[in-house]
DNA sequence: GTGTATAGTAATGCATACGTTATTGAACGC
DNA sequence: GCGTTCAATAACGTATGCATTACTATACAC
C-alpha cells in the first residue's frame, strides 16, 4: 500500500524522519490534549471494572454502556476494543463485553510476568543509577510502610507499597517495561483488593523493601534483581494461595 | 445538536448473566470463530507493516486503507486501534496511523523485555519439565541451525532460530508470557530482517542454544534462566549496535 | 413431559451521513 | 519577497440506519 502523496514522502523508502517523533507509548489515552468520547468511555469503563463496580464475569452491552455514558455505540465500541487488548475483558458477539474474572491460575501467570519484569527493572535501576528524588521517594515509601504497619493501617500500607513499586518501575528507563508492568498491575489490582485484609501482616515485605533500596543505592544490580525476584515470588505465592482457597 | 440522552447515572450496574463458557484469554486478536472485517483489516495491515510493505514512519489514512481493503472506515478504524494498543503504530488525528520506526533505543527496550520474559520462560520450562515432542522440536531446531550455518544459509538459520524460540516460549505454561513475548517479537521483527545480513556468523548462538537445551532437559532452571539471559543480552547488544551504526 | 422446529427479537457488524476541526493554499498587507 | 489572515477542504469523531445473525420462547410432534 502506498501512502497518498501528501507532502510527506510516500513510498517504501525508509527515510529517516525528523517528524515530531515523540512516540506515544501509553495505551491509556490517545491524545495528550483533548480526550474524545472514546477516551472518556475507555477511562470510565476501566475505572468501573478495576474498582469492582462492574463485577467480574458480568456482561455489559454496547447499548447499555452507551446509554449510561451518554454517547453512541461507536466510541463505546472502541473503548471495548482497547480494554480487550489490555486483557481485562473479552468481547462476545451479542453478549457485549465480559469482565474477565481473575482466577488463581491467572494470578500465577500475572505474578510470573510481574516478577520477571520488575526484577529486571530493579536490576536496571541499580545498574544505571537512580535519581536523587526517586531514591528519596523510595525511602519515604519504606518509612510510610513501616509507619502504617505500626498503626495497623492496611490501606495506608497498600498505598505506600504501590508508591514504592511505581517509583521503582518508573525509574528503570524502559518505557515498554513501565507500560507492560502497568498493564499487568491493573489486572492484579482487583485480586489484591480482595485479599488485602486476608493476608498476614506484611512485616517481611517491609524488610525486603528496605534491603532492595540498599542494593539499589549501592548499585548492586545482581542483588537488586535477586531481592526483587524473591520479594515478588513470595507475594505471588501468598496471593494465589489465598485466592485458590477463597471462593 | 440534538437532544442528548443525559442519563448521567455515573454507575453502571453489572448485568447478572449466566456464564456458560470458560474464560477465553486472548486479548490481542481473537478471530476465534469466523473473522470479521475488522479482523481482516487488522491482519492485513499488520502483515503489511511487519513485512515492511508499509514503511516505518509513513502515514496511512483511514480512507485509504478502507478503499484498499474494500471495506468502510469502521472496521479499519478498529484495526488501527488494535495496532496502536500493540505499540506498532500511533494514531494522529487527520494524519491517519503512523507506522512507528524502531530506533536503536527502542530495540534496546524491546530486548530488555524479551531477555527478561524469555529467560523466565526458559526457567519455567526447565522447572516444570517439557513435553517430549517439544524437546524433539528444540533439538531439531538446533540441528537445523547448525546445518544452515554450514551451508551459509542465513534465511534458513533465522527460520530455525525463530522456531527454537517459539517452541521454547510456547512450552512455558504461561499464556500471558507467550502473548507478551509475541507482541514484542513482532516489534523487533523488522529490525531483525534489516540486520540479518549484517551480523557475524551466529556460531556462538548455536552453542548457546545447545547448552540451553541441555539445561532444560536436565531440569536445571537456574542454568536455563542464566543461559537464556546471556544469550538474549548478547543478541540484543549486537542488534542495537548494528542499528545505531546503520542509518 | 421432552425434544425439535420456527418465528420473533435483540444486539451486533458494518456502512454511511454529518458536524467539527486541523491543515492547506491563496489572498492580502507589509 | 515574506509573513499573516482567512476560507476551502480533507480527515476525523461520532451518530445512526440497515442487514445479519444468534438467542429465546412458543408451538407442536412424539
Amino acid at each position: 500500500m502506498t501512502t497518498k502523496p501528501r507532502k510527506k514522502s510516500p513510498d517504501l523508502k525508509p527515510v529517516p524522519r525528523k517528524v515530531p517523533t515523540r512516540t506515544r507509548l501509553t495505551p491509556v489515552a490517545s491524545p495528550s490534549g483533548k480526550p474524545n468520547q472514546a477516551d472518556i468511555a475507555y477511562a470510565r469503563l476501566r475505572e468501573l471494572i478495576l474498582s469492582g463496580a462492574i463485577a467480574p464475569g458480568s456482561f455489559v452491552l454496547e447499548l447499555e454502556a452507551a446509554a449510561r455514558l451518554g454517547m453512541s455505540r461507536t466510541p463505546v465500541r472502541e473503548a471495548m476494543v482497547r480494554l480487550r487488548a489490555e486483557g481485562i475483558v473479552e468481547i462476545r458477539a451479542r453478549h457485549g463485553m465480559r469482565v474477565l474474572p481473575v482466577s488463581a491460575d491467572d494470578m500465577r501467570e500475572i505474578y510470573e510476568v510481574l516478577t520477571s519484569l520488575e526484577a529486571t527493572a530493579a536490576g536496571l535501576v541499580a545498574r544505571r543509577g537512580i535519581a536523587k528524588e526517586a531514591l528519596v521517594s523510595l525511602n519515604m515509601a519504606v518509612a510510610n510502610m513501616d509507619d502504617a504497619l505500626d498503626r495497623d493501617d492496611l490501606e495506608a500500607w497498600a498505598q505506600a507499597d504501590e508508591s514504592f513499586h511505581r517509583t521503582l518501575i518508573n525509574s528503570c528507563g524502559n518505557r515498554r517495561i513501565i507500560q507492560t508492568v502497568d498493564q499487568f498491575w491493573s489486572q492484579a489490582h482487583r485480586a489484591r483488593l480482595l485479599t488485602l485484609r486476608l493476608r498476614p501482616k506484611p512485616t517481611q515485605s517491609n524488610r525486603e523493601h528496605a534491603a532492595l533500596v540498599r542494593a539499589i543505592a549501592k548499585g548492586d544490580a545482581d542483588a537488586a534483581m535477586r531481592l526483587h525476584q524473591e520479594h515478588r515470588e513470595r507475594a505471588g505465592r501468598l496471593l494465589t494461595d489465598l485466592l485458590s482457597k477463597l471462593p
